[in-house]
DNA sequence: AAGATTTGTTAATCTACATTAAGAATTTTG
DNA sequence: CAAAATTCTTAATGTAGATTAACAAATCTT
């Protein structure tokens, strides 16, 4: 369990890598993706000041997700064989982030996912360019600021 | 920590509810589903023989999903509250599979969604109505119809 | 088995979002 | 600061999947 600090755009873990990191972040701003057959990336999740990032906590399989960092950033890594490091508590949080997320996606339009996302990162919208956010609500950037159009001439 | 033997049709989990319950399935076949404002009835999650199905495991928060039983099963209850009997070998599996379905429902086409499901649960295809595996995937039974159509014609 | 109900198919039409493209605004870099 | 690169917006056109509807097939009920 250690404490690291990186600067922004450094990959932290790669697609296909064999992880065994969880990272807490202390500060700064990191983000986990999903990249498809076609290279495209599909973000999986923005991780601020309090929240866990990693892949699924199985070290002998190959990561699914890649985590960069979008600020620099100061992190605690915690190796995750280290079992007792993983609390059930702290997992049992990621699973309601997880399953807030699935029901997310599931919700019909994306005007709403967009609302989702503005409740579950208040401070985000600003921090991060628009085209990571349509990819994580997954539809491209010109439907979000489609979207934003609307929602300014309702008020 | 009891069995239980339910039939078909019978509801465990209330949405709304707070439920202090985890369900493994010894046998038979369990659905959580998410429910909408407009009523609508979205499938998060099929639980065959070996499978846990509960909402996010915080006692103290209403539930978001419903649980129902779709084939006549038996079950072993557990309460949450006594996180002695969630084990993080359990939880950190769950998480993987959270993980990969929202992976899934990331991925682009109604088709791809199909594939990847049937991969996951290769046995469920023949035992729930095609409109509940159209639920799962996040589409119409109209279009699901379709697609297995188009499969077909592949071949 | 006969009727009733639920489920599945097909086709026509509609709509949310994708794609393409071109210009405007913003940010980065030398 | 100016030039280059990236990001954002707007509009035209295309398309996957929704909706509607009518019928066929399967399942449930008595």
């Amino acid at each position: 369990m250690k404490q690291i600090s990186v600067k922004k755009g450094v990959i932290l873990q790669y697609k296909g890598e064999f992880s065994d990191k969880v990272f807490f972040v202390e500060s700064g701003l990191l983000r986990s993706y999903y990249i498809d057959e076609r290279g495209k990336e599909h973000i999986f999740m923005f991780a601020p000041k309090g929240w866990i990032i990693a892949d699924s906590f199985y070290p002998d399989q190959p990561c699914q997700l890649q985590i960069d960092a979008l600020e620099d950033s100061i992190l605690l890594k915690v190796k995750k064989t280290s079992t007792s490091d993983l609390d059930v508590h702290r997992l049992v949080k990621r699973i309601a982030v997880l399953q807030n997320r699935i029901i997310m996606l599931m919700s019909d339009s994306a005007a709403k996912r967009y609302d989702h996302f503005l409740e579950t990162y208040p401070d985000i919208v600003q921090r991060v360019p628009q085209k990571m956010i349509a990819s994580y609500l997954g539809i491209t950037p010109e439907a979000l600021s489609t979207i934003k159009r609307y929602k300014k001439l309702k008020r």
